[in-house]
DNA sequence: CTGAAAGCGCTTACAG
DNA sequence: CTGAAAGCGCTTACAG
């Protein structure tokens, strides 16, 4: 890095103070047309922008939010990256990118965001362990975690309504003649999973239809084991209730595989209704989440936040809808 | 944010000097081990981190990396998010991450990463304006494009060797006995698509093999109506070569929906190697692109230059293999 | 090895 | 509205 242009080289040029400079490139504050002109043309000609730094330091703030992810493989997630991206840079936050390998994020993914002092953070598909939390709770910065209903009333966090929508998904194939239904169940540690099947299997109970339940991971090679199982084994259900789209994608494949016909012999519906469920190989049927709604959810919460800490925390939960296709 | 505990804090509890704290906490500097071990006591009983922008501000450095991605719809990105987060991570180095919907880069879009004085800049599918190309290189900002060949010799490139890869592929396909082909390119606007059809287009000249070109742009739904447009033309070539994977994907399934058989009828050839390609559905033959060993060289290239600016540009390029599978 | 002091580039009371 | 000055939390010559 060179030695940058400061304030004080526009200052100079333009015959003012460097706290006018200051000013000029500060919201809210007051400067006159006459000194405003003066200094913006000086900074044009010397290439002045204020150092973010400097700024942060003396101000105790910064404008960067750290947004935490694990699970890039499903391709829901890029399209979260990309959303939160656009909509804080609308505010004119940068976003922190961190990876983790970890179901439960340790200090050390997250030390960076400390040591930045980020604004606020979210966190998608992920727990927190406790002495992390303790870490942000301390230092007064936010938290959202995203696609996750917490149980604890410590954190803010952002979902689809799983519960409901699932609801919605056993009407509609019991409504479709579907007498006999499976569900497959992402993580178990996981308060989508866990969401879905409790709204599923409540709708089931009531109108008295038979259903297995079985445990998978989120991922294309669960769904497909899981499916090609089913198939191999006794009976193959009217329908299929997947947990999320990609574990979907692996049932079809299955399915297609050992010859069984979709949706004449069963059916299937999926969840989240990532772009692969549209395409023309799978024509999946699914519940799509409002990502857009959630992303401005979590924003809006956040932005308050900054703006006035209250640690303020609640479940929050936006409705999707059904995107019916050719699975059903 | 709250209050902070600063180095003079720790200071005063361990009975030092605040520049001891400091030198305790930066690397390279010369303490006593009692020292040492009365602030790092102390530290710990605070809860103290040293403020980053603070740090940064005085040494003129950063620690942040800047990431521009264009497509993320594309799943080779989220691979390549991941592994350069976990890389620079290694090194102490945060990615500040910059979405465009842009081919060409605008000031708009990194004006946050200039204002951050990122020590570096990845940029990954997508063209530097003039503009924003003179910041960096006014700021001494070394600059590496991922994925991307390019003709100026202004800035360094890495990619994977896709003209050696597609004259690999030709002879491949040639051997397999395909005596007429197509080649489906990506947007034509991308070095990746060009230097893959020259080595292809240059290994069939030389063989007298027939081939005709189709123009695509690099997504799914592309693929697929090229190859519906093919299918349902004239007369079926005996082999495709697609210029990336999620192209290939659509046109497999084009292939599927008018019952064309692959590998009998015709085969396919993509490149990139995502994830979905060793999908059950698709099954598809690809050419690996070497993600991590092009990580390694951005990296290593970016932390060298970070060190020493020299300004060095060169176009890198790393070789890939091919994964057969059952399109072929 | 350690401490007192200067200074990085800003924001922000405080006078005028 | 504007300028001189203090200070944010660090690093780093400079003495000792």
């Amino acid at each position: 890095m060179k030695a940058a242009v400061t304030a004080k080289d526009v200052a100079r040029l333009a015959g003012v103070s460097q706290s006018s400079v200051s000013r000029v490139f500060f919201d809210g504050a007051k400067v006159s047309e006459k000194t405003r002109n003066k200094v913006m043309a000086a900074a044009e000609e010397l290439g002045y922008r204020p150092n973010e730094f400097a700024r942060s330091l003396i101000t105790n703030r910064t404008r960067i939010i750290g947004l935490v992810m694990k699970g890039v493989q499903n391709p829901f997630y890029p399209q979260v990256l990309k959303q939160f991206t656009t909509a804080f840079k609308k505010w004119g936050y940068s976003v922190l990118f961190v990876h983790t390998n970890h179901d439960e994020i340790e200090t050390d993914d997250v030390e960076m965001l400390l040591n930045y002092n980020v604004a606020g953070v979210v966190i998608t598909d992920a727990e927190l362990s406790l002495q992390v939390a303790e870490e942000f709770r301390v230092n007064q910065i936010p938290v959202v975690f995203f696609n996750r209903k917490l149980d604890t009333d410590e954190f803010y966090s952002v979902c689809c309504n799983n519960f409901e929508a699932s609801r919605k998904v056993a009407e509609y194939l019991i409504d479709k003649g579907a007498e006999d239904m499976v569900y497959i169940a992402g993580n178990a540690n996981t308060s989508t999973s866990r969401e879905r099947q409790k709204g599923f299997f409540e709708v089931l109970d009531k109108r008295n239809v038979d259903y297995r339940k079985y445990a998978s991971d989120y991922t294309y090679e669960g769904g497909y084991k899981t499916a090609v199982q089913i198939v191999e084994g006794k009976q193959l259900p009217d329908a299929f209730f997947v947990a999320n789209d990609i574990m979907a994608l692996g049932v079809l494949d299955a399915l297609a595989k050992h010859g069984v016909a979709v949706p004449a012999e069963t059916k299937v519906v999926g969840f989240d209704n990532i772009e692969m469920a549209g395409w023309s190989s799978y024509g999946l049927t699914t519940w799509e989440q409002p990502i857009e709604k959630m992303v401005a959810e979590t924003v809006g919460y956040l932005l308050k936040e900054i703006e006035a800490y209250t640690g303020l925390a609640q479940a929050v939960e936006v409705d999707g809808s059904l995107v019916e296709r050719r699975t059903t």
